[in-house]
DNA sequence: ATGACGATTTACT
DNA sequence: GTAAATCGTCATA
């Protein structure tokens, strides 16, 4: 239980929330009916001072393995860069990609099955200022307007940014460990409007780029793409 | 050793 | 809407 979060107006209000942290067995399914299930829970990382940062996730795709064109596993590429994928479930499969830019995944199914979530948004939640502090740092121009709310999290990079995940998470334990975990609600809480759609950068993949395999929370302005 | 290319973001026309 | 930024990774040689 939580008294007290940040709200976008920076105002504290008092509410009562109920999380808990997912277990390796929650993760051990197939990536589909996770991606659906992680949205509404939270994403937290907690900073080597202690500091507690975390979002709702509000947008995700799958990728399903060996057989998946838009996976980094395609056809069983097994490399040092996606060794993660073949862990554990709940293991943190965090890449470097476009030469600038971190994406984190949730690692699933069952060990050697190389299936994971993609994080693609969230809800900041937790440790806002710190986030735009974190997100200000690597633009190459200083604004003089402070970044708003929805430029923090608004996509896989942006996220993983603004959430100081990096290079040095791969492999972290999402289920045990203390660096990144994931939150889920114990209660369903309220109705969640789901949107099932088509996954986003991915039009190299053929026929694969058609499947319905990302999933985001309607309505909700934090979500990075439209459609 | 070399070259091509991103599961993206940002700035600019 | 288009294009630049920017470099680790991987396949090929």
């Amino acid at each position: 239980m939580r008294l007290g979060i940040e709200t976008n107006t920076g105002i504290e209000v008092a509410v009562i929330s109920q999380f808990k942290r997912a277990t390796r067995d929650w993760f051990a399914r197939d990536a589909a009916a996770l991606a659906r299930d992680l949205l509404g829970c939270r994403l937290v990382r907690v900073q080597p001072d202690g500091t507690r940062l975390s979002g709702m996730i509000v947008e995700c795709e799958a990728y399903l393995g060996v057989h998946d064109r838009a996976s980094h596993a395609y056809a069983g590429r097994r490399t040092e860069r996606n060794a993660a994928m073949y862990a554990d479930p709940a293991t943190a499969y965090v890449y470097f990609t476009y030469g600038m830019h971190y994406c984190v995944n949730a690692v699933c199914g069952k060990v050697d099955e190389p299936v994971a979530v993609l994080l693609r948004a969230l809800e900041p939640v937790e440790g806002l200022e710190i986030m735009r502090e974190l997100r200000s740092k690597s633009r190459a121009r200083r604004r003089e307007t402070a970044l708003k709310d929805r430029d923090l999290c608004s996509g896989p990079g942006k996220l993983c940014q603004a959430m100081a995940i990096d290079r040095k998470l791969n492999g972290a334990d999402l289920a045990s460990g203390d660096l990144l975990f994931i939150e889920r609600p114990l209660r369903r809480s309220g109705k969640l409007e789901v949107v099932n759609t088509t996954r986003v950068g991915i039009d190299f993949a053929g026929e694969w780029k058609d499947q319905l395999l990302r999933w985001y929370v309607k309505g909700n302005e934090h979500v990075s793409v439209k459609g």
